[in-house]
RNA sequence: GCCCCGAUAGCUCAGUAGGAUAGAGCACAGGAUUCCUAAUCCUGGUGCCGCAGGUUCGAAUCCUGCUCGGGGCACCA
């Protein structure tokens, strides 16, 4: 529909030879019509002319009859009020094309990466990676429902210190509990869930794991651990309706060599020098604030290293067209370095698009929980669900801009009631199920029937369907699902506002047919926006 | 010290590539159900858009400076 106008208005302008960027819009208020424009403005300012003279050279040229009327306001506004026939035509486009309605075209099939939550196996998953967890799952369901190709990956570093503490920290788990005295090395894992696979160590081989070399042991507890964890991780998630096509080993790139072939890469390309027995990469050449270390001096690749050698995996050795990587907030600095890497490597930035996931406060009743790891419990992601829902907590973690801090309540999002808004949509959608259970046959209808709907609230519903549209198209081209969120609120609540003012069932035959074509047609679109953000369509509730 | 993000109603947030009287939900008060689920709907008002300048026909939005909050500035991951 926006299109339509849109479509209507660069004619205008094209046949009159200019070009220029205009906005069209929803008016906040209802009196300035359906959409509005103010290329008027733009145009009149341009060539110095008054826009209301320009905005009437355009409205004396149309020649349509999708409007009811145009306008003219000041200064310079031209608002378009929309036949409402137009708008019931679009209805039965909609009933016609179920979802695909709502899939606008894109130019080319892209074959796009969505890496996502990442996190090492060196515990459990805490709330904020199941932000990142929702908000990566989702944005890969849109760009798939839009027809994109696409891949969910799941990083991992497992080839750095942090898995070494890991492994150290199980064997000191495992020896405090046969009674030998042993402390945890400093920054090791001190949480809870070592000691529980200590145990199990321990039914397993008892006291045999002693006898062995230190090295081995520890080799054989970093193993052990992280696939136990990963595990619950990979449970977690599993539960959390959130699944990846490929999980990833950094460990990989050294087996294959990557990392030493992206290093002679960067040193072919000249960004790559020598000082204090360290080599570095000159990424200050690519705007970052300084240069970045590859290799230190006692040998050992950095954990940049590696991750120059997984972009250009993704890149050069998969051909993604696009990848986006999500990240928590806290890796913004690391953002400039790895586009940096990548165009050293002659690989277009641009194609590489990191969303910085904003932190999650978990709350109770207004207060702040915590972060502390002494009540590391409390924010777990697995007990989180456990408390409040998938529907509920996916929900919550999608429903901010990325970028703006998220206020998570877990007594609101356990509500029952009209705050909680996960239950405002899907109890729109069950209503919608209660009253087609009723019913026994599919009947046809045509534009003869659904014009009997002339009802202000009956409009306004097909108006957030068309709107939807618009919001998806939204979501899908800024990569945040939030904008569906925004859109489901929107379609229920003037579903709500219908519901209780008409009636469906028992409502004048051609009214009838119109109304449950309608109601119909309500339910597909609150269904797809249901599934892009994997939340359930219930059917009661 | 340098860099990034934020600051909008009592609270949580929108504000769509500068536009019309700055919006929504919650909270608060009152009302609606003989009839498709009241987890719903209707009616009420609230704002130095952090501060100060600038750009222009027009700024919450763009520019500059400042204040406050969060985060980042390793040969850690």
């Amino acid at each position: 529909m926006r299109e339509k106008v849109k479509s209507i208005i660069d004619k205008y302008l094209k046949d009159k030879g200019y070009s220029l960027e205009y906005a069209i819009e929803y008016p906040k208020n209802e009196r300035f019509g359906d959409y509005s424009t103010n290329f008027a403005m733009i145009l009149g300012s341009k060539l110095k002319k008054n826009p209301r003279e320009v905005a009437n050279d355009f409205v004396n040229n149309l020649c349509t009859d999708i409007f009811n009327k145009i306008d003219i306001a000041d200064p310079g506004f031209i608002n378009f009020y929309i036949k409402k026939e137009t708008f019931l035509k679009e209805l039965l486009k909609i009933a016609k094309n179920k979802e695909n309605y709502f899939k606008s075209k894109i130019n080319k099939q892209k074959f796009i990466q969505v890496e996502f939550v990442s996190a090492n196996p060196t515990g459990p998953l805490h709330v904020g990676h199941g932000r990142g967890a929702a908000i990566g799952d989702s944005i890969a369901r849109i760009l798939k429902f839009f027809g994109h190709k696409v891949e969910k990956e799941y990083y991992i570093n497992d080839a750095g210190l942090q898995m070494e503490l890991l492994g150290q920290s199980l064997y000191a788990r495992y020896k405090q509990l046969l009674g030998i005295d042993d402390a945890l090395p400093e920054d090791g894992y001190k949480g809870e869930y070592l000691i529980d696979i200590a145990r199990e160590l321990i039914v397993e081989y008892g006291e045999n794991l002693l006898k062995m070399e230190e090295s081995k042991v520890i080799e054989f507890c970093k193993n052990k651990a992280s696939e136990t964890i990963l595990k619950d991780i990979m449970d977690t998630l599993e539960k959390f309706r959130v699944s990846f096509d490929k999980i990833f080993n950094e460990k990989h790139l050294y087996q294959s060599n990557e990392v030493e072939e992206s290093l002679n890469l960067l040193k072919e390309k000249g960004v790559v020098y020598e000082k204090d027995g360290a080599s570095w990469f000159k990424s200050t050449n690519f705007g970052d604030d300084k240069d970045r270390v590859l290799k230190r001096k006692n040998g050992a690749f950095t954990y940049f290293a590696s991750d120059i050698a997984y972009h250009r995996n993704k890149f050069l050795k998969r051909g993604f067209d696009e990848v986006i990587d999500i990240w928590g907030s806290d890796h913004h600095g690391y953002v400039k370095r790895v586009k940096s890497a990548i165009e050293a490597m002659n690989i277009d930035s641009e194609k590489l698009k990191v969303i910085l996931v904003q932190i999650v406060n978990l709350l109770r009743n207004g207060e702040k929980i915590s972060m502390s790891t002494r009540k590391g419990e409390f924010v777990e992601l697995e007990n989180v669900i456990n408390e409040v829902g998938v529907d509920a907590a996916r929900f919550m973690f999608v429903s901010r801009s990325i970028d703006s801090h998220l206020d998570f309540d877990l007594e609101l999002a356990k509500k029952q009631s009209n705050d909680n808004p996960v239950y405002y949509v899907q109890y729109a959608y069950a209503r919608i199920n209660s009253i087609l259970n009723q019913l026994e046959n599919e009947t046809e209808v045509d534009l003869e029937n659904v014009l009997n709907l002339k009802e202000k609230e009956e409009i306004d519903l097909i108006k957030s369907l068309i709107k939807f549209k618009d919001l998806l198209e939204k979501a899908f081209k800024e990569r945040d699902p939030y904008f569906i969120t925004k859109g489901l609120l929107g379609i229920s609540e003037k579903f709500h506002r219908f519901y209780n003012k008409h009636k469906v069932i028992g409502s004048e035959k051609n009214i009838f047919k119109a109304r449950l074509l309608l109601i119909k047609t309500v339910a597909v679109s609150l269904k797809l926006g249901f599934d892009l953000i994997g939340i359930e369509a219930k059917k009661r509730m």
